[in-house]
DNA sequence: GTCTATAGCTCGATAGAC
DNA sequence: GTCTATCGAGCTATAGAC
């Protein structure tokens, strides 16, 4: 066989992330076994192993790829710009991205796994300051705005806040998967009543 | 062999189930063996089984052993008894039962297995609601008496608000578990600035 | 302590693009 | 004809059962 370009390399790749992506979410983390993923990526098992040395680093992968298109949408408004918004419209944001995300059972599984995994809390901790970074940037625009919803220094409150803000909306994912009777409906209606703006 | 006693019986599950805690806290969910949890116990192979079908009935009886403890300690005043408290104190209090519990990193692992193990789930849909109702009750109680902080009807908004402020909790054990640079000392001032109280 | 099943993984053989 | 991505049978290690 021929060796292929770097693009169609790169291309393959993605094809096995989102294969493995679908497994995940599909049948669990723990359950899903390579023989899972050689099948739903129509490939040999060689062929994966020459992308990837293991489930280990396939489920890196899959957990990069949807947190790096998350971050992509958040505090981006329809210009790719980030804009001025409260923490309450911050927060909504955050959670209906979370709302219509089909993968959410497997980021729950992830953050599950990233207590034991160096590799993926590292990738977390590469993941979490740039989303922080984003809404403190426009929530300290906003605050500069409002500056009696602000208590004490500016930008240590929209640094602080920042860090509720995504708590909640974490709070929103796990109860949402794991809680039987939850209320999507109510979640956002209680975090609206709580956070200004 | 002799028939040991119910209350006899009761103990050795309670050492069992004590060990593989240790275990799972130490080694993780996934790398605890059932040798691991043997060696712990001091006790046999057979001796395990006979209480415990398999490491899955074994992390269940862990979950709900531990979830059960906590649960005891919210909403409950050195008397026992629930008192009047605000979103923040409530907020406060559960974030100050996840900071000293050793075995947060296991609960966190915990969650991530319930997407796929519905026993898990059912034991967390057990609780979650008993945890929501001595926070509704306690908040109803608070909020009575400062209407100004109450939007809509008092039983409505507690219920709701209960729903974050367990959220926020959630936020506070993910976060502290897994993101590297977590500053609880900022959660807890910026849950202390967010919710009435 | 031994047995069995299964998961993850390896590696020589193959075959197709250049 | 060469080079190498892909194939897939089987190896190895480990977990759980008793």
């Amino acid at each position: 066989m021929p060796k292929i370009s770097d693009a169609r390399r790169e291309e393959r790749r993605a094809e096995i992330i989102e294969a493995a992506g679908r497994c995940f979410a599909r049948k669990g983390l723990k359950s899903t076994s390579m023989a899972d993923i050689i099948e739903e990526s129509g490939l040999s098992a060689g062929a994966i192993y020459g992308y990837f040395a293991g489930k280990q680093e396939l489920l890196e992968a899959v957990a990069a790829s949807i947190i790096t298109n998350r971050v992509a949408e958040i505090g981006l408004d329809e210009d790719g710009e980030l804009a001025a918004r409260s923490p309450r419209e911050l927060a909504l944001l955050v959670i209906e991205g979370f709302r219509t995300l089909d993968k959410l059972p497997f980021i729950i599984q992830t953050w599950g796994e990233a207590v034991t995994d160096p590799e993926l809390r590292t990738i977390a901790n590469r993941i979490i300051p740039e989303v922080r970074r984003l809404l403190v940037g426009s929530m300290t625009g906003w605050g500069s705005q409002h500056p009696s919803a602000v208590t004490g220094d500016l930008d240590e409150w929209a640094d602080r806040t920042a860090l509720v803000v995504i708590g909640i909306a974490q709070g929103f994912a796990l109860q949402s998967v794991v809680f039987t009777g939850f209320s999507a409906d109510d979640y956002v209606a209680a975090v609206a009543d709580v956070l200004p703006g």
